[in-house]
DNA sequence: GTTAGGG
DNA sequence: CCCTAAC
């Protein structure tokens, strides 16, 4: 198929024709609708999309690299084997277990690998480990070797050396905070614990056994229906629990812990309502849900509240949870546009997923707390950051510090137990996803307050070189627009049926998919010069080659994948969103097409004409699963535009005249055909009449 | 499922 | 690219 391809495409290139209109060989195209003129347009539905903007990018920091150019994939440390076992063989559903998942690095051949940090807004190094952990590095030259092992789930030497690594690498930089610009060294890595609420830490030196064992997960049966909270502290079972205060909650899991009963709220998703049983898998995402939640909201409409930041002064005396401390590299970008999705359906509401908008800030104390819930930890959906102190010259002008961890809203799956361990990770890894890619946005915290005004200097702020570290901190918020949500009902029942796959193109679901490692040999050219991206896009990265790679995994559950051989960039550019619109497909990305591929449409137009999409895409872009004929009508549509504006008008890769002229050629010939056709239409209609 | 157009 | 009327 290759071979055709590239001998066609060499068809393209090489031996194109001209064609000379008016050629007899030309087909007449279809009579033109003659009611479409008259047809009535609907309403204008106003989209709702919005963009958020998320001061310091941490999404596409953790997002980015959790999902981006290393990709990953859900471990579960305890489970490595058999995959697709069920999940009750494999795990004593009735209580409580020590589990954990890692989310480990996967090799990767991402040709981004050595990029500067100053060129990725992602966190750098990234090596994780432990139960609901995560592993990740950016510098893959360096650290494959161990992200390898570890993915492995091996322990080994290397991991040592890596952490003396760290270690002298964190203690020779920090991050700095200078003119609302996070920066920090390359080295530094990031370490997100999937705890109570899904804790992101970044630390250097972490202890992956330490980890492992200080943090059971926990896995409840209900109606043989496994849940599974992320979590590390006794409270598992409270999934999608109204967060009060970071400190309150902790005291308050453990007694609700008890029997692990699922917590009674609004939210008709957290699961009060029976589990049906080998209902498909479901997962939970409870991230924002606060008291305001529990009240009001049946609607959906977004809470309003800040997520806590703590901030310590001393590493050891963090969060429990907390492992290590590694600097947390991670640059502030101009603005961050966390896609866009509209808030509105009481769709999620219904699960009482709501977000969360900054407007609410429920601490004022951020060091108070954060000291406080280090025994327990922020409460679910209670995003924190620690912030360790970094050494810095008092002369120094730039604020320095480090932060060392930050937890992410608390994740809660749902699976039945005769799931297999393979759809137990990638739920876990769409729940991940799904936080970390939803929309989460970074909130900063200063003395007690929030700071909203993005435009102040630190200075201005009050934060400066000599500041109090207690006094700094910063949030993980869901983000106004497009927080991730709760599935909603329909949506749970969109994750992922792994057993009966479908198209999750038209899943509404969070648009997370769980990448379990697809061979996938090619990595897309997006510049166009590539000949092959269009010719075999169906292997790049896109969301529509990440749909179509699930799909065949999903078709085979038993599909066991190696790590090592998923392609790194195919994960790169998910958009892991979880909407509002939990109805609504995710807009695809815009993938611009490259000259190559206008050279192909060109011609294929020539010969079929304009109004036979279906054929040009059948017979140019046939390999194309990305360019569907609506695209590929779209396309031309802006080529005929394009080619009749002046070249200073035309904007992204241009396309050379020579076939711009083509396109005019060939609109005008058809448009001409069409006209003919329309003529003589009318008349045999009559007739048939 | 396609096509054509407006958004 | 999306959406959707009209086929």
């Amino acid at each position: 198929m290759v071979s055709s391809s590239l001998d066609y495409l060499v068809q393209l290139i090489i031996g194109v024709k001209r064609l000379h209109y008016g050629f007899n060989g030309y087909q007449v195209p279809p009579i033109p609708r003659a009611t479409r003129s008259a047809r009535r347009r609907g309403i204008i539905r106003r989209k709702t999309d919005g963009d958020g903007t998320c001061p310091f990018d941490l999404l596409a920091t953790v997002a980015g690299k959790l999902l981006g150019e290393q990709g990953a994939i859900v471990k579960n440390e305890k489970v490595k084997e058999d995959e697709d076992r069920s999940l009750k063989e494999k795990i004593d559903t009735e209580g409580c277990y020590e589990r954990g998942f890692i989310i480990s690095e996967l090799v990767s051949q991402a040709p981004v690998v050595n990029r500067s940090l100053s060129e990725l807004p992602h966190v750098q190094n990234d090596t994780i480990s432990g139960p609901a952990s995560v592993t990740m590095s950016s510098d893959c030259s360096e650290k494959f070797p161990f992200a390898k092992q570890f993915v492995n789930g091996e322990s080994s030497e290397e991991h040592g050396n890596f952490s003396s690594k760290m270690e002298r690498e964190a203690a020779s930089g920090c991050g700095v905070f200078s003119s609302c610009t996070l920066d920090t060294e390359n080295d530094k890595q990031i370490k997100m614990e999937l705890s109570n609420n899904a804790k992101v830490s970044t630390n250097k030196g972490s202890e992956f056994p330490d980890v492992l064992d200080k943090k059971p997960s926990t896995l409840v049966t209900s109606n043989e229906s496994v849940k599974l909270s992320l979590s590390t502290d006794p409270a598992p079972c409270r999934p999608l629990q109204v967060i009060r205060n970071d400190v309150k909650l902790a005291n308050k899991d453990d007694d609700e812990n008890s029997g692990c009963t699922q917590p009674s709220t609004p939210n008709k998703a957290s699961g009060s309502a029976p589990r049906v049983r080998d209902r498909p898998i479901k997962k939970l995402l409870a991230s924002k849900y606060w008291e305001e939640n529990l009240k009001s909201d049946d609607e959906g409409h977004a809470n309003s509240c800040g997520k806590t930041m703590h901030v310590y002064h001393n590493r050891n005396i963090g969060c429990k949870h907390q492992r290590s401390q590694r600097d947390f590299p991670f640059k502030k970008r101009k603005l961050f546009k966390c896609g866009s999705f509209s808030n509105s359906d009481g769709e999620m509401s219904t699960d009482g997923g709501n977000s969360s908008s900054p407007t609410n800030d429920l601490h004022g104390n951020s060091s108070g707390s954060s000291k406080a819930s280090s025994g327990g930890c922020a409460a679910p959906g209670t995003s924190v950051f620690n912030v360790g102190r970094a050494s810095f010259r008092p002369d120094d002008s730039r604020v320095k510090f480090r932060i060392k961890s930050f937890r992410v809203p608390e994740l809660f799956v749902e699976i039945p137990e005769n799931a297999t361990i393979g759809s137990l990770k990638r739920a876990v890894m769409e729940a991940v996803t799904a936080i970390l890619g939803g929309g989460i946005r970074i909130g900063v915290v200063f003395q007690g307050k929030k700071v909203r005004d993005d435009n102040k200097t630190l200075l201005q702020t009050g934060i400066s070189h000599d500041y109090k570290l207690d006094a700094l901190g910063f949030s993980l918020e869901p983000n106004p627009i497009q927080a991730p949500q709760p599935l909603g009902p329909d949506c749970r029942s969109c994750v992922l049926p792994y057993d009966t796959p479908r198209p999750l193109t038209r899943c509404p679901s969070p648009a997370t998919v769980v990448h379990t490692g697809i061979q996938q040999g090619r990595s897309d050219d997006h510049t166009g010069t590539n000949l092959n991206n269009f010719l075999e896009s169906d292997h790049d990265s896109t969301p529509s080659s990440h749909y179509t790679a699930l799909e065949k995994i999903s078709a085979n559950s038993r599909a066991l994948v190696p790590v090592t051989t998923v392609n790194a960039e195919a994960l790169s550019v998910v958009p892991l969103r979880k909407t509002k619109r939990s109805e609504s497909t995710q807009r695809r990305i815009r993938r611009p097409f490259s000259v190559a591929e206008v050279e192909a449409l060109v011609q294929a137009v020539e010969k079929l004409g304009t109004g036979r999409w279906r054929d040009v895409k059948l017979r140019a872009f046939d390999n194309a699963k990305h360019r569907t004929y609506v695209d590929l009508k779209d396309k031309w549509k802006t080529l005929v535009h394009t080619a009749r504006i002046s070249p200073q008008q035309r904007r992204g890769e241009p396309v050379p005249q020579e076939l711009l002229d083509r396109v005019l050629t060939a609109h005008a010939y058809w448009s001409q055909q069409q006209a003919k056709q329309q003529m003589k239409q009318p008349s045999e209609t009559y007739l048939l009449l």
